[in-house]
DNA sequence: TTGGATT
């Protein structure tokens, strides 16, 4: 009796139910008598790993009942339904549907697809995964920390057990070497799931520098976002308030290091940073092309010129030294104004670094501070009505002959130290010093881009053998990409 | 002792 409480309940809903149930027999039929959508919530009907359809190209006549029989030629359908305007109820001349099975919808697509002309239709019907289907987004996995000689085929023979890999693709760069991660796809997002659970973090590649990383790929999205960021983060280091902030850092720093060697007695310890920060005065002075700048420019306000004015001319920058009024004036002792900088509670790095007491490291914690409050100072909110965040510094290279390679750091030097290292050469763009992930201990060796060659050059000149403690730096052009590969 | 990458 089934049966005829079946077709009646077809009969009413879709007007095609009695050739589904003979077809399809007892499931459908209980579908059916329970839920007039033809998919019940009480019996998992769908296949996990279903897709749903786009049908396009439908005239505007036919509604449900009429294409069902269709695509039931196919397998049983979980559900269809005709797009309507969302306003007039308007058929728009197209369907979503899905399959209870994935095969069905294939097996549809394949047979129909811009197969045959539907009547009144001057193109043929359209039967392809919907848009809204994901595009295999939450199925496919981003794969980092691979060893880089590891082939498609080791990744999938990694990846194998846990669901049927679709599409498996090592990240490679132009000249073909893998860049150490990969993205495999399997058909579902559990599978995907399960690879996640079992292999992230699971274990460690040979030359790979921390444990595997097995993740969802980015959603588009997130694609997009991060492409902003990047687009962002270049407008940032041509920004003028950052070059100015570069520059007032620059002219800070120098300013206190001649403080500071003006306060060491003849036969006082100079700690690293302060035997850097002497020499580098003298570099200064030298790059200047005037002999033995002062040491002592604490009297009075006023700049001494043999610093602070090539420091500026130094950088490339189209603001002007005339720029410089529009700065806070620093103090006699080449701090920024006080309140400015030290009152708001903030320290950048913890109080018991030790490094925190060095100028070198105030006058970059000043830039820093300085670039967060930039609304603060009315003559700079004249200049640049609008002026953009600062984004935090990326890794990034600069073109040809602009990178520079740098050892024998102190070990207490952080990627900030490296820039203002550098600054007075011309316009940083990157600075990055190595850190050991465990310990999170400098390597003692860092890089630092310029935007333009010239700057690299003044700086390997000025920098390269300079002696910092028992240290000489080593300072040359960072080795292009693919000048290390022997074979 | 040569960019910690990457969609």
């Amino acid at each position: 009796m089934a049966t005829l409480t079946n077709g009646q309940v077809d009969g009413t809903v879709h007007g095609v139910g009695v050739v589904s149930a003979s077809t399809n027999g007892l499931v459908n039929g209980l579908n059916h008598s329970h839920s007039p959508a033809g998919c019940p919530a009480t019996i998992p009907m769908k296949d996990h790993d279903a897709i749903k359809l786009f049908i396009g190209q439908i005239p505007r006549n036919l509604d449900e009942k009429d294409l069902r029989p269709l695509f039931e030629e196919f397998g049983k359908i979980y559900e269809l339904t005709v797009l309507k305007d969302r306003f007039t109820g308007m058929h728009k001349g197209c369907a979503f549907l899905t399959y209870c099975a994935r095969e069905s919808a294939l097996k549809a697509q394949n047979a129909l697809h811009e197969q045959k002309t539907l009547p009144g239709m001057n193109r043929p019907i359209q039967v392809k995964p919907a848009d809204s289907e994901s595009r295999g987004e939450d199925r496919k996995l981003f794969v980092g920390m691979l060893n880089k000689q590891q082939s498609e085929d080791d990744v999938r023979r990694l990846f194998e057990s846990f669901g049927s890999i679709e599409e498996c693709t090592i990240l490679r760069g132009p000249d073909g070497n893998s860049k150490g991660c990969a993205f495999v796809k399997y058909s579902s997002h559990a599978e995907a799931q399960a690879a996640i659970g079992a292999l992230h973090g699971s274990q460690t590649m040979p030359g790979a520098s921390s444990s595997l990383v097995v993740k969802f790929a980015d959603t588009d999205k997130e694609r997009t976002i991060r492409r902003m960021q990047q687009m962002a983060g270049q407008m940032g280091i041509f920004n003028p308030m950052a070059l100015q902030f570069g520059a007032y850092g620059a002219y800070a720093q120098v300013q206190q290091q001649a403080a500071l060697m003006a306060s060491v007695g003849q036969g006082g310890y100079l700690s690293p940073m302060a035997a850097f920060a002497a020499a580098q005065m003298q570099h200064m002075a030298t790059i200047n092309g005037l002999p033995g700048a002062p040491l002592t420019p604490t009297s009075g306000g006023s700049t001494p010129p043999g610093i602070s004015a090539p420091t500026v001319t130094s950088i490339p920058s189209p603001i002007s030294v005339n720029g410089f009024t529009g700065m806070p004036p620093p103090q006699a002792n080449g701090q920024p104004p006080a309140e400015a900088v030290f009152t708001n509670g903030i320290h950048h790095y913890p109080a018991q670094s030790p490094t925190a007491a060095d100028p070198l490291q105030q006058a970059y914690t000043g830039v820093q501070q300085y670039a967060a409050y930039p609304a603060a100072y009315g003559q700079i909110s004249q200049a640049f009505p609008h002026p953009p965040p600062i984004i935090p510094q990326q890794q990034r290279e600069g073109p040809e002959g602009c990178n520079l390679f740098i050892y024998h750091l102190p070990q207490e030097f952080g990627d900030g130290e490296l820039m203002q290292m550098f600054l007075p050469f011309g316009n940083v763009i990157s600075s990055k010093v190595f850190v050991d992930r465990a310990t999170n201990q400098s390597k003692c060796f860092g890089f630092v881009s310029f935007d333009n060659p010239g700057s690299a050059q003044a700086a390997i000149q000025s920098m390269n053998g300079f002696q910092i403690g028992m240290k000489r730096l080593k300072v040359q052009l960072k080795r292009p990409k693919d000048a290390n590969r022997p074979y």
